[in-house]
DNA sequence: ACTTAAAATATTGTATACAATAATTGTTAA
DNA sequence: TTAACAATTATTGTATACAATATTTTAAGT
């Protein structure tokens, strides 16, 4: 939940996501209060307010007296994230096949999303790739004009990109756009139970997709990761 | 989502949530930071760790320059929150017809809880019995061990209580432990269709016995609310 | 070379100072 | 009395200082 008027510590919340969406920051990496003073211009206590809005979310951890690090979900917590997320987005599903059937739902915007997907796809440019998916499934979200069922998922957006950054081998099919395509077809169909059923099965494939197996390594270095 | 060790903030945070479910601190009250100063015994720089993780919740609203105030939930805010925490919700229940199908959901906690409710309400105790049925909805969040799942609904407990004490009436039946009790029993049935229609009934009512045309009227002072 | 311990450095946790802004009070005029 | 405006007070936004804690480096001993 956004303040009403924008403050400054804003920006570092934004960056830093962006950021992490990017794939510029990897999981584990170690930020310091002041060393991103100087990358930023503003001062400690406005980092420190918007590290501390995003160790809330669970996007940075926090341990006492530690510098915050970027979030390394483990297995369980990857799992735990996507079971939560079908929770949140089967009920933005459900809003958005009553608005469809309403007439309330311009649905261009998600299209023209999932086109962009398919073309980065074709000439396989992957990094871009995972910034349009989590693009897809916020864009799902707000189009439900709910901001409470949106700050629920906000977050895990995130946390599913550092999950599939540590997870996802280069072949895996992480977050298909077909699938996406799939699922904006089914709520076109009026079709409950069937765009239930795809949102489900989809966050399901992501899951299915991610190599637990993997040596989990962690970086420490972030110099220019965050334009 | 706490810091991985508790930090100061998470007390500001803590009684004041504490403070809304016992219907102490209402709808609009302003919270100046120098004066909490006082209450708490942190400094102003605590202080406001609290209220800008109550503010991003939604909990407390901030304008640029002004003292942060309790939300005061509108009729369509209101409708959002519960809409929100039917997606959720309906999750969770999800996950506890599954767990308890499979033998790993003790639910002699949530048993014990609606017949405290149960207790209130025939001694006529309604104060207490918000604070109650808040914990009826959070513990079966939690059952479901699941952080993430957790983290999503909790602002949403404090939001709805605030709801009701601007819009629900004295006669008006706004979170029903019989319908707490219906719930449970759905879920011992291992019934999901009917455990899901439970918890989805069961929010819908709680918005429908809401009286959306009383004038919201909201006080100032708040001495005394804390303890 | 390797380990351990101590010293030095860096970073966080908290309090506080000061400028910018908002809220309040007081005064004057109609 | 009320309204409008000015002066005062209170409160926030941000930067910074200092103590407490963690991390790194250095040095000594084996």
């Amino acid at each position: 939940m956004s303040t009403t008027l924008s403050t400054s510590s804003d920006d570092v919340v934004e960056v830093i996501f962006e950021a992490i969406l990017k794939n510029r920051l990897n999981p584990g990496v170690k930020l310091s209060e002041i060393s991103l003073q100087e990358e930023f211009g503003y001062s400690r206590s406005v980092i420190r307010q918007g590290f501390d809005r995003l160790v809330d979310s669970g996007v940075l951890i926090h341990k006492k007296n530690q510098s915050v690090r970027v979030a390394c979900p483990t297995e369980q917590e990857t799992k735990q994230i996507f079971k939560a997320r079908k929770a949140i987005e089967s009920g933005v599903i459900m809003i958005l096949v009553e608005k469809y059937h309403n007439k309330q739902l311009d649905l261009t915007e998600v299209d023209s999303l999932v086109s962009k997907e398919k073309q980065l796809h074709d000439s396989e440019e992957l990094a871009k790739l995972t910034r349009l998916s989590c693009d897809f499934h916020l864009t799902l979200a707000e189009l439900c004009d709910n901001k409470y069922l949106v700050e629920s998922l906000k977050p895990l957006i995130p946390l599913s990109a550092l999950a599939a950054s540590v997870y996802a081998d280069r072949e895996s099919n992480f977050c298909s756009f077909a699938e996406h395509q799939e699922l904006i077809e089914a709520i076109k169909s009026n079709n409950l139970k069937k765009a239930s059923d795809a949102i489900n099965v989809h966050l399901d494939h992501c899951v299915q997709s991610l190599n637990f197996g993997v040596q989990v390594k962690t970086k420490n270095s972030y110099s220019h990761i965050f334009n």
